[in-house]
DNA sequence: TTGACATTTAGTCAATTAACTAAATAGCTA
DNA sequence: TAGCTATTTAGTTAATTGACTAAATGTCAA
């Protein structure tokens, strides 16, 4: 219980969770993105979060997909909680809003999009 | 949120809280003594937990003593939880039980006793 | 099969944290 | 009032953690 306790301590972490409670699944090019950390730091964090039986992922040829972990009943009081709690929370909200933007198109164009604004920064 | 998950991330205050959770209410030293850690770091711990509004405190002379935070009714179901993976849990059982030895005389007693323990380890 | 690319692993570093001791504070009691 | 005593505050230290970059892995597609 502790662990979960300690994953959840973490902003960005308890952040990945509060995304996919809202999105069901996402990519982890996409939570990296709206993270805004680098994608080990966001590789490490989703794999502490599957380590505590929080999230499950799958492999989709070199995408990898991230949802809740809804096999194990017991955590779903815990989800409950989390999404009312979010719901009070404005600055949580406004947080999760960006999100939108980013899932609103798919994994392979939002990349695009990463090395678009990338080679425009190199041209200054 | 993020405050909660951070104050119940570490083993000790998360140890306070589910003492509450069985226990009611308890003083300042009795949870010292239970957790095993100097007076300073128990009433440190005891501070964060009160901080982040988890747990009460009410004065009485010289005496301090906590229970869970039951007026904010948002945290509710958080405790429920609690409960319920406690019940679940057998090493966090086995933890709780030696608390029973440490509430079954009044602090005034407990006191003497740890008195009485530290005045024998001096004659060695 | 080679090049590109999504993700992970390794290794480093600064910041945070939880513990301790010593000293201060505050309240009872003799 | 003076001296205990429960708790808190200050200050120090070792361990943990979360971030980064560089390099490795594994998969698709030309």
């Amino acid at each position: 219980m502790n662990k979960i306790f300690k994953a959840l301590g973490d902003r960005n972490r308890l952040r990945i969770v509060l995304s996919l409670i809202t999105k069901s699944e996402l990519c982890a090019c996409q939570i990296h993105e709206w993270l805004g950390v680098s994608a080990p730091t966001a590789s490490n964090h989703l794999n502490i979060l599957i380590d505590t039986g929080l999230i499950l992922s799958r492999k989709e040829g070199r995408w990898v997909y991230y949802t809740l972990n809804q096999k194990d009943a017991s955590l779903s009081p815990l989800f409950k909680w989390l999404k009312l709690k979010l719901y009070h929370d404005e600055s949580l909200q406004f947080d999760i809003e960006n999100l939108n933007e980013i899932t609103s198109c798919s994994p392979i164009i939002l990349r695009r999009k990463q090395q678009e604004r990338k080679n425009s920064l190199h041209l200054n």
